[in-house]
DNA sequence: CGGAGTCTTCACCCTTTCTTCACAGTACTC
DNA sequence: GAGTACTGTGAAGAAAGGGTGAAGACTCCG
């Protein structure tokens, strides 16, 4: 199983929508490429064997289905997975690609998310391997309203700094770096002291308060999942 | 994913009974082969893996749930879809044999005509989700309707994200994992709390009536099985 | 050694959530 | 169509979870 990032073919006729795809394909630490129409998605596909392609099923030219059918004869191509794309209303389409071998299908209009985790879990079961997103970024800014500063070790609120002890930052990075994930307690301690710490995680608590104090306005940046832990609201991340 | 025709194994010791459902088995396209004793059908079951395996209940020599019990044992044959016909009043063998793993029932007298939508839907399930027990996937998506997202820890319906208690979350994602499967309220609890927790089994009832007032409009994909459990429904279920 | 700043734990209180109970409502049987 | 069995649901008490102030411990520094 190769480490490199995955290959991701777009087969989309519309640009907005093909951009879309690309832009979070490549936020989740894939490659991405798209072409527009079906009969040069074929030729791309014989030649650069794409670890997985997005396929709408309405095509200029060549019919998505169709697409869909010429791959899974290609001795070569016929064990590339195939997401489809297509417009509510055209289910017998998709039951019709699925029979043809698709292996999943998203229906227009999609949220990123959604489409992100089939492709993920497309690319999972056909064993191939995508690199996390890395999250080794020294800076992390969210909305012009938060940054977080690791070179500088400070963090910027609404446009104020913020005077935060060692353990907050440590907490205040963890949950950011990764907004909308929720964290338990103990991966927060986690993340802050080594591993294998022993602490009550009641001490995360007192943290949190803390965190929260300091950062006035943005407080409800730092949201409490009642029975599991904490994590940083997303704002305004992607729209859908 | 083969093309194949799916091969089902009928355990039905009564002859008339096991004819009919072959008969509308093979005219719905599926090869079915007979077999009127458990000792003989975990035998034939070991050798040739079957798609599906209808088990009859009332056996004369290996009871059925016996035989499911065995076969949910076996590595190899874990994940074959079971489906128990079983004869009115045996409602607790039902529920037995929902908790030993098999996947759905049909209560004698049936018509043939429901029986083989059950068939065609364990099929068809067992068919997209190949993975033997526990959906792995950290998103649970169906149609576009609803989203249960473990990372994040929240469940979005029809586009709006809707605030869920940590029990109700649980036992959403635990329908939803498998959408159409049959869970019991014991089975239900134990996925949420530790597996030997004593509970009220009504408490489960009140779980599921505030968590379809806030379903709002999917409310009706929490589905009641009389007698027996919960499920969430698939939407495009089968007709009557 | 003393003090400042930080981290951890504890205790108390409030809120949310869970569970049970009781009764109403509904499906199924005979 | 009456009786039975099962489910839906409001209400209330019990339990759990989380916010927060305060106290002690620890560290680093002068």
């Amino acid at each position: 199983m190769s480490n490199a990032k995955a290959q991701v073919l777009i087969v989309e006729d519309e640009p907005e929508i093909a951009e879309l795809i690309e832009f979070h394909a490549e936020r989740a630490g894939m490659r991405a490429r798209k072409v527009h129409s079906g009969r040069i998605a074929i030729d791309v596909i014989k030649r650069e064997k794409p670890d997985l392609i997005v396929l709408d099923l309405m095509l200029p030219d060549l019919d998505g289905l169709e697409v869909c059918r010429k791959l899974k004869q290609g001795e070569d191509t016929r064990s590339i997975p195939i997401v489809m794309v297509s417009a509510k209303g055209e289910e017998s389409d998709v039951v019709a690609g699925i029979e043809l071998g698709a292996d999943d299908y998203v229906t227009k209009p999609f949220s990123p998310r959604v489409l992100m985790a089939r492709l993920r879990n497309v690319l999972r079961r056909a064993g191939v391997a995508n690199d996390p997103p890395p999250t080794t970024d020294r800076m992390i800014l969210l909305e012009g309203k938060l940054v977080v500063d690791l070179d500088r070790h400070e963090v910027t609120a609404a446009g104020k700094k913020i005077d935060l002890t060692l353990t907050e930052f440590g907490i205040l990075h963890y949950l950011a770096s990764r907004p909308g994930f929720v964290r338990t307690r103990d991966q927060i301690i986690g993340s802050v002291h080594g591993k294998n710490t022993v602490l009550s995680s009641r001490t995360v608590d007192v943290h949190i308060t803390a965190l929260r104090r300091k950062l006035g306005a943005l407080a409800d940046c730092v949201e409490t999942v009642r029975g599991v832990g904490y994590r940083f609201s997303e704002g305004a991340t992607e729209a859908e």
